[in-house]
DNA sequence: AGCACGCCGACT
DNA sequence: GTCGGCGTGCTC
């Protein structure tokens, strides 16, 4: 028998299962297993874990333990550039590792034999289509991997995705296609299904069912499926070949919306960092890019092809007369056998219930917002944190009347099916699409002329198709203008865009805009480029994209402590910060379900500068104070 | 995530 | 005095 001491091998492990913040180190008998799933034991209990660095030098005082459980180890690995895209997560949202890691679904280490025959897939481009296809082939050996897709409303951008996609699918490589909500997921899936089939495309977002999410994660393994069509969490998905990132409509702010309710995620820019990671082309499509993609991407233009319709649009200031001229634009354009579309940003009947003698507005009682108002339902509700209650009769502060304003989508659609009782109308919002289903019944009876008004919110502007959709009446738009951000024209102006863009695809369109701004839309409504230009003018030196905003929020039930806290940061930002404090106080919102809120915006030239500090910063601070704060880069929404 | 440690209030 | 509440910190 040989005197032979086996070699050990040490590594550092991220633990996947519990909330540790740095990683522990292991041994093993065999090396080389780096990013690889293990199990390890902490505290004599069985958790997994991440082969992170090889380690040379031991410097551990603790009793260090093996690392079990070797056939996962051979089986399941997290590739480098989905572990560096966790560890960047990890640090500009200020999470714990296992906070991120366990979004990530292993990659697998098998060889499938491939013998399906990749079918030739004809996508035919219009001149214009084709220009900007040939554009971003054109990037194919260069350094530039993202690309922006700057394609007007109508102007196509899907066939150049699938085009694209066409390519990938030849070469056997995959492909992920990002959309910012699920309800964009079906009609996506339609239109990829129609060239590609259903076989290769699997579909992936937080309401899929637990056994249909398992099966999709297995055609991926075995390589059936080649493309995924998914929200923000696909980016997790283990797609092997991987070649093409799709961000479709990348302006949306549905691409920030939390995993979890504390940080804001942007899957865009998750989606930028993987791809760049991966060393592989990502498309951001947009008919109105952010003004960051605009600074930091080439662009590709593609423009509406000649032969296409345009829209010819009326601004009215006077609500009166804008409603006037509008019902008798819907009328005409029903009785040409033509829809359509009212967009009312509110939903419910009403925005607001408040006194008519002391002008007192009735607010949730855990917010400081107000309630909308439901008539059918006899209840008003907060559409912030979801409280509810019967609409009270009269004022509670001095016992008089109430009248409500600012009508929504319900209150609209009584009012014109009252008026135009031979017509059907048919509202969509929120509230409608909590029925499962609803949404799809309505934009397909929309699609199919069951429908001659259809009212909606913000719901029905996104990359929706209805080819008999010729006018389009806009609501309401001056709310945006109103909050006075620095990004409230972008926002106002890309949301006309787009809903406007759901008119005139197939043939002229017009739209109708109530509006006290038209010299701005008039000015840019048609010429995007032209507003970035402007406004990344205005914004030199003060805004993002060229400064960063760092946020801090404090946020507490207890006015007092909220109010504490704010003082001492506030004043330890001003003595010690190596930033300017931009803005420090209350939130625009002052009370968001019953917790108080306080923020402090720094201006930094660089995020990574803005990150260090605070994690520098908030790792000194007591850890019950670090329950009230939360952190934000550049944030989409400063409520 | 669990488990130990430690610092305060209520009780045999 | 001691029991036990839970807030805080550590786990290789």
């Amino acid at each position: 028998m040989k005197n032979e001491i086996k070699e050990k091998y040490f590594y550092d492990v991220l633990i996947i299962s519990l909330k540790i913040n740095e990683p522990l180190t292991y041994y093993t008998y065999s090396d080389s297993f780096l990013f690889h799933y293990v199990k390890v034991k902490v505290h004599n209990n069985l958790v997994n874990g991440i082969l992170y660095k090889k380690r040379e030098k031991i410097d551990i005082k603790i009793d260090i333990n093996l690392i079990l459980a070797v056939e996962e180890i051979e089986n399941y690995y997290l590739p480098p550039a989905y572990l560096e895209t966790a560890i960047f997560i990890k640090n500009y949202y200020f999470l714990s590792f296992n906070e991120t890691l366990r979004f990530f679904k292993p990659h697998k280490n098998q060889e499938i034999e491939n013998n399906q025959e990749i079918e030739k897939f004809n996508v035919e481009l219009s001149k214009k289509q084709t220009e900007a296809y040939n554009k971003i082939i054109s990037y194919q050996n260069s350094n530039n991997r993202t690309l922006v897709l700057f394609g007007e409303t109508g102007s196509g951008k899907t066939r150049v995705y699938k085009k694209l996609i066409a390519d990938v699918l030849e070469n056997n490589q995959t492909v992920l296609f990002l959309v910012p909500e699920i309800n964009l997921v079906p009609q996506t899936l339609k239109r990829l299904s129609d060239i590609f089939g259903t076989e290769i495309i699997g579909v992936w977002h937080s309401k899929i069912l637990k056994t249909d999410k398992s099966n999709t994660l297995e055609a991926i393994y075995n390589n059936r499926i080649k493309i995924v069509i998914g929200t923000l969490s696909s980016l997790f998905l283990p797609l092997k070949n991987i070649s093409l990132i799709i961000v479709d409509e990348e302006h949306s702010e549905s691409y920030a919306m939390g995993i979890e309710e504390k940080t804001q995620f942007s899957g865009r820019d998750m989606a930028i960092y993987l791809g760049e990671k991966l060393k592989i082309r990502t498309i951001l499509g947009s008919a109105t890019p952010l003004l960051n993609s605009f600074v930091k991407f080439p662009i590709i233009k593609l423009e509406r092809d000649i032969s296409n319709s345009t829209n010819s649009f009326t601004y009215i200031s006077d609500q009166t007369q804008f409603i006037e001229f509008a019902i008798k634009k819907s009328i005409e354009k029903i009785e040409l056998g033509e829809r359509v579309l009212w967009y009312v940003p509110i939903r419910g009947n009403f925005k607001y219930i408040s006194c008519k003698n002391c002008k007192t507005r009735i607010n949730c009682i855990n917010c400081s917002t107000g309630v909308s108002v439901y008539l059918d339902e006899d209840k008003i509700q907060c559409n912030r944190c979801g409280f509810t209650d019967e609409i009270p009769t009269i004022c509670p502060t001095c016992g008089g009347d109430l009248k409500v304003s600012k009508a929504g989508t319900v209150e609209i659609t009584k009012f014109l099916t009252k008026l135009l009782p031979e017509y059907n109308i048919n509202y969509l919002d929120g509230d409608k699409t909590k029925k499962k289903g609803e949404l799809d019944n309505i934009l397909t009876s929309f699609r199919n002329n069951e429908i001659d008004i259809l009212v909606g919110t913000n719901m029905i502007s996104k990359g929706h198709d209805f080819p008999n959709l010729t006018l389009v009446v806009i609501f309401g738009i001056d709310n945006y203008l109103d909050y006075l951000d620095f990004q409230s024209y972008e926002t106002s102006l890309r949301t006309i865009v787009q809903i406007a863009g759901r008119s005139g695809r197939a043939k002229d369109g017009e739209v109708i805009i109530n509006t006290r701004h038209s010299a701005f839309f008039k000015k840019f409504i048609n010429k995007y480029e032209d507003f970035i230009t402007y406004e990344l003018e205005m914004r030199k030196d003060l805004f993002p994209p060229f400064i960063n905003f760092g946020r801090v929020v404090i946020s507490n039930t207890s006015k007092e402590l909220t109010y504490d806290i704010f003082n001492h940061i506030e004043l330890y930002f001003i003595l010690f910060a190596p930033f300017k404090i931009f803005i420090s106080g209350e939130t625009p919102i002052k009370k968001i379900s019953t917790k108080y809120r306080y923020q402090i915006i720094v201006k930094s030239k660089s995020i990574k500068e803005l990150l260090i500090y605070f994690k520098e910063t908030f790792s000194l601070f007591p850890k019950n104070m670090l329950k009230s704060l939360y952190f934000e880069i550049n944030p989409v929404h400063y409520s």
